[in-house]
DNA sequence: TAGTGGTCTAGACCACTCT
DNA sequence: GAGTGGTCTAGACCACTAC
């Protein structure tokens, strides 16, 4: 079946996207204009902008269109350059909006953290913008007792340089776990996309360098905007 | 559109999922049986059926149907336990094929490395299965002056194992990238998915402690086959 | 050879966005 | 209000797998 007709249409259509020209901009046209210039229906179309999508070449706006993609962000979730340093080294313009802050319990985070589960924590959670596209829904949850004032801050900028800025802390001790999973209801509108999207989900679990629980957080990313790099030294 | 028929297609056939008597097996009824059952078309049974596949609850193998997928497997690309001791130590049954080995110029190994072009590697081409599903298609390029006879070896085994074993070379340099892809088509037909399956790519590039390049080697996964883990110690 | 998933057609209506 | 993507129907044929 390597000549099934969505599979040339998708070899077509990767090549109008390499000439940035194409289709005058960042947006395609529509499905139905697309699929009659090719003479198809737009069943057959879009199986075609599915497999680009996969491929990171196009994304879609929730009932918006189809939009050319940008390269993806290069991302090393043990570091913490912050989040706005690192986009603007890769020449993209960061932004971030904080949705939501509170105190109270949450399971995960004390399931994480080894801390009884109602165990409150300070939560804060926001979604990320690069070149003014949402990117990246996140909530982190941190121990009080580490951070006491927190929520008194601004938190547009980075977490983990105020908590070693002003609390003095080590995140010494960090576990990460990535995977593929498919965006929440919440998180797909947060990020403007269809219910079921292909995301990918980064959880790390934080400890100080005396061992005790720090943070805990989880980030939903769109799929394809990120590269994941991770440098190491010597932990053989 | 949250009342979309296909979502709670979707959740009902999560349910029944979570029963695993519900459909007498590991294998899902047919796809027309299901439409029929469930009183839609195959496109629309097809559309929840993709969300299932996406959230890793169920995969295809291709043209022959859709299966219930056994938990994902944790792996820490950083470490080299072993594909072989980390699949036993949870449960599961390993197995490797080596596909093909050869010693040849490969110029993303060489660009990885910092090498020239035309520099020669030994090269290895395996396929590795977890239960009998194949999950992992992946190759690696040696310098072969690192490891001058690495192809008289058996490499169904630990390849970072053999390295600092017959070698004494210890990995001291490590840099990881992951992210989100399509399927090629040689590596769909590897793990018996069709062509344009989601993968994850992850790419390692190694260099000893004298900074001499070692190895660079590219994995492909089913991409819902596995959680990425990895733990961290005082790297701030 | 029977049954399966893979692909495709030619429509349709709806919810939402844009202006 | 016009245009968009999101969803859905009711079929069809083909390539491949399993027996």
């Amino acid at each position: 079946m390597s000549d099934a007709y969505y599979l040339h249409l998708t070899d077509r259509l990767r090549e109008l996207l390499q000439d940035p020209a194409a289709f005058g901009g960042d947006r395609l046209p529509a499905e139905r204009v697309l699929a009659e210039r090719f003479r198809t229906t737009r069943v057959t179309l879009r199986q075609a902008l599915a497999q680009l999508e996969g491929e990171g070449r196009i994304h879609r706006s929730n009932r918006r269109g189809w939009f050319v993609s940008p390269p993806p962000l290069d991302y090393d979730p043990t570091r913490d350059a912050g989040f706005n340093d690192y986009v603007k080294a890769q020449g993209r313009q960061p932004r971030t909006e904080v949705l939501l802050t509170d105190t109270r319990p949450h399971r995960p985070a004390a399931e994480a953290l080894g801390l009884p589960v109602d165990q409150p924590f300070h939560h804060i959670r926001r979604r990320r913008f690069v070149d003014d596209r949402a990117v990246l829904s996140e909530s982190l949850w941190v121990v009080p007792e580490r951070a006491p004032q927190l929520l008194e801050g601004d938190f547009t900028g980075s977490l983990w340089g105020q908590l070693r800025g002003r609390w003095g802390l080590t995140l010494a001790h960090r576990s990460l776990r990535l995977y593929s999973e498919t965006l929440g209801a919440q998180e797909a509108e947060e990020l403007g996309v269809a219910a079921g999207t292909a995301g990918l989900s980064v959880r790390r679990t934080i400890f100080d360098a005396r061992r005790r629980p720090v943070e805990y957080d989880e980030e939903h990313w769109l799929h394809n905007a990120l590269c994941i790099t991770v440098d190491l030294e010597n932990t053989a």
